[in-house]
DNA sequence: GAATTTTATGAGATATATGTCAATTAATCG
DNA sequence: CGATTAATTGACATATATCTCATAAAATTC
């Protein structure tokens, strides 16, 4: 599954660096050094957001979601307390793999303008690299909040940047920013449908720039601009991840 | 809940016509003058209205169906197979009459922007005017890929205009109408989730003209200038609404 | 390797949803 | 009014989900 990322990459010439978000089985990776309980653990959120994904969190069951981890349905309990549990713990811990993979792709970049139109940019590769975790964050961005707002907390920093700058000239304020990232996450619902191109997320990007004040042909310009290669990518570190869990 | 649109009027003085969608009995009233079996239909799909607003899709029951309409468990399936069905035929329902209304709302719009704009205040407008309904056409919306082409068929006529009078700079396909379109959907969740005031419709339009090319003043000036008074605001005309069901 | 602690199990109690149908009630008609 | 047709009912069979808990298995300790 990790593969698709260098398939798109041949696909998409232009792009050299491409960020990682996660193979499939972070989390059992991650915990492989661990003790036996942290494992067991491990296996459930790797199936939970399979399941997520395929079939949303509404749909999802606890059932299944063992089924997929191939343990038992008791086991599931001695873990988590039920499945909006589960579903928090994936979803922060994808959002935040998000943000820090972001992040660290924007070190290099000053400039307002570039650094919304990288960031969406960056945000739906990343995102469609690994479908099934887009999926999961796809899902996750509407029914936590506060998950959102840690998503696009860097989003308000770099539009107020550009207002400072005078590239914007748009009033920065929650209506603009949730606008702006219905715009991203409608894009990634139809890129991870296949209902739209590689090129989606400089689409999306171009119209973004107009929205926000920037001149038609800067903002395609900058949009469609060939990304920088990724600087550091590094793999996640494995961590600790709360081993004590008898609440 | 008719009167909150009289509400809303006092609070936004420059608003004179206002759209009515539809009163939450819309279907019991309009089946009124039929036979009995029309009557509890329309009171099913009545409830239906209620209860996917309130719960969703996903989340609603059957048994929750039944019980907001006051009738047995079985009655339900004398006249509709399952979930699905009673869904679909309140969901393309609402879009009709959303269709319809905005289209009677425009008749005397020609220009693009002002199109373009108006439309998407007035679907705003409407839908809020009674969130029952703008809920359940905000999640149809989500579901039924066909009944969302045809809310925005228009918008797309209303798009190419504007491109052949040279006014909107942006490639009009599926891609840009679903950007759009997700701007839209965006602002009325927000709207109906109390996080946006009012004016939210005459934001996200002015939004909207920017990223098409509109210059920032003119998008400024149309998206918040003060909408025409309707000239047909006539209620539904009650219709046959197939009474042989026996299918 | 026996004792102890940790981890995993799956049957089962509880709950809720779906869809069917024989029986009942209401409406209509001659 | 009695007969016939239309409409409604709610118990029931079926299915699926949640969460618990006594028991079993595995790992760890001494």
């Amino acid at each position: 599954m990790r593969y698709m990322s260098i398939n798109r990459l041949a696909l998409c010439g232009s792009q050299i660096g491409v960020l990682f978000l996660t193979s499939l089985d972070l989390f059992t990776r991650e915990a492989r050094n661990l003790g036996k309980s942290a494992r067991t653990k491990a296996r459930l959120m790797d199936a939970a957001v399979s399941v997520f994904a395929r079939d949303g969190f509404e749909a999802a069951s606890v059932n299944e979601i063992t089924r997929a981890a191939e343990v038992a349905n008791g086991t599931f309990y001695v873990y988590f307390k039920d499945k909006d549990e589960i579903a928090t713990a994936v979803a922060y811990r994808i959002a935040h793999d998000v943000v820090q993979q972001l992040d660290g792709a924007m070190v290099g970049v000053s400039d307002a303008v570039e650094r919304v139109s990288c960031a969406t940019r960056r945000l739906l590769d990343l995102a469609t690299s690994t479908p099934q975790w887009g999926q999961a964050l796809f899902r996750a961005v509407w029914i936590y909040n506060d998950l959102r707002d840690s998503v696009v907390s860097y989003l308000r920093a770099d539009l107020e940047r550009g207002v400072a700058q005078g590239v914007f000239t748009v009033e920065i304020d929650d209506f603009l920013i949730s606008t702006f990232s219905a715009m991203t996450m409608s894009t990634l619902f139809r890129r991870l449908n296949g209902e739209a191109g590689p090129d989606a997320g400089s689409r999306v990007a171009q119209l973004q720039l107009r929205m926000l004040g920037v001149a038609p042909d800067v903002a395609k310009r900058v949009a469609f601009q060939a990304l920088d290669p990724i600087t550091l990518t590094m793999p996640v570190i494995p961590r600790e991840m709360d081993r004590s869990k008898k609440n």
